[in-house]
DNA sequence: TTACGCTCGATTATCGAGAAACCATCGTAG
DNA sequence: CTACGATGGTTTCTCGATAATCGAGCGTAA
């Protein structure tokens, strides 16, 4: 592939980050942004080549990864990039309409007013970039928008739960933005705020839960019985 | 290499598994038993030597339990035993009530015959191990009937959630069990059981519900004030 | 032709050592 | 006496290399 570049020395080195913690970063977007396709096999190896660093800090990055569910790990048979089926994507929405709905109960009494404007700003942020057709902005501001909410439900583990839900959310909107109306998706959370505003918590609950109740029903509305689709091994390796 | 000839490769050396995985457990057996202490400072180095391998497993081992939540890891600064604070502990129940809940609601409908009984087992697993006093086998149980439900909810993000907070269990019993009446709580798995055999989804949830929440009550009524919590969990995980 | 066993290339898992970073202690200046 | 800077020991983080393991392809036998 391209000569040797060691990317990590010169163009994206953080202040005094592990090297474990850039390669995590790197190969997220790499996932994100489509260079590694759904299946494809990782290998640390190569990866370390390519980087100009050892294999050890790969093979923490990717562990990390695999811990927080975005790529599988086999014993001793590596990595592989891990495109979640629509059964699963479905499973996650409604695990999150509850860890959701939850959020936005603790938060309603106790979220701070700057953090309202925030997520209103986020929202905003959503419609616009909705509009330039980035959609990985889009799911970006959306994660941060619930995880706001989460954040401000002053519970930890709460916030745990979600963090590890939440990167399935770029997933989702990647597999079904062509033809569905996201943008609906996105109103959807201005009753959210609204209950959050006027510190409803049963309402503010019952908003997210259905916010996230209709991403899975939307799901299910796209991919009716496609759940034969999990991974397949491709080895295929011309990158767009 | 060491003369003591490692307690890995003799006393606790399963199949084909990992080092990394051995480490993982005999580290969590330690912290659950008490061995290492809440705040206890873990050197990957002198772990390393004590059992007679290389750092990499051992760091891998500290990793992956610190992706769970049980130890800490600061960059350059080491892992450090993670004991919640009691407040944490009530944070996760709450969570679990829901996640629970969901969980029981699920699997109402769609739990093997087989899976009950063996819920049943559990619970008189429970009873008798709690009349010998073996605390851990009890706790054991106890993680293995709620995983069993979550399992049989046939929600992969579900049963992964769970298993991320399934450890706390642990940790709690290890502080309360003292002068707890843990044969109260355990009795409470019963209704759920029962809820379950009769197929009723929403019963179920209420009951596994309840027995969550009766534990986030039972640490607040032990630990009235915000135990003191020395170290307040740091997450340096950044999700953009 | 099909199935089995074997060898070989490729990749992971582990090792041991070196360099960088952190924490604590001590010494000195104000 | 207090505050600041230098110094040393300890531990992490990274590196390069070795050993173990897996999967595939080839050849041979029934």
């Amino acid at each position: 592939m391209a000569t040797g570049m060691s990317q990590i020395g010169s163009s994206s080195d953080f202040g005094g980050e592990l090297l474990s913690a850039t390669v995590r970063r790197l190969v997220l977007d790499r996932i994100v942004q489509g260079h590694y396709r759904p299946g494809e096999r990782i290998v640390e190896f190569k990866l370390a080549k390519e980087l100009g660093l050892s294999q050890s800090p790969v093979r923490e990055g990717l562990r990390e990864l695999a811990a927080v569910g975005i790529i599988t790990i086999h014993p001793r048979r590596g990595a592989r990039v891990r495109l979640p089926s629509a059964k699963e994507l479905a499973d996650v929405s409604v695990v999150r309409a509850e860890i959701d709905a939850l959020a936005a109960r603790l938060a309603a009494p106790r979220i701070p007013d700057a953090a309202l404007d925030d997520l209103d700003g986020l929202i905003g942020e959503m419609l616009t970039q909705l509009d330039a057709g980035d959609f990985s902005r889009v799911t970006a501001a959306d994660v941060r928008f619930h995880h706001l909410i989460a954040e401000a439900s002053e519970n930890h583990a709460l916030e745990r739960a979600f963090d590890q839900l939440a990167p399935f959310a770029r997933t989702f909107i990647t597999l079904t933005l062509p033809d569905v109306d996201v943008r609906g998706i996105v109103l959807e959370h201005r009753p959210i705020l609204a209950a959050l505003r006027a510190r409803d918590a049963d309402a503010a609950a019952e908003a997210a839960r259905a916010h996230q109740l209709s991403v899975s029903e939307l799901l299910q509305t796209h991919f009716p019985a496609t759940l034969g689709d999990p991974f397949q091994a491709q080895e295929e390796e011309a990158g767009t």
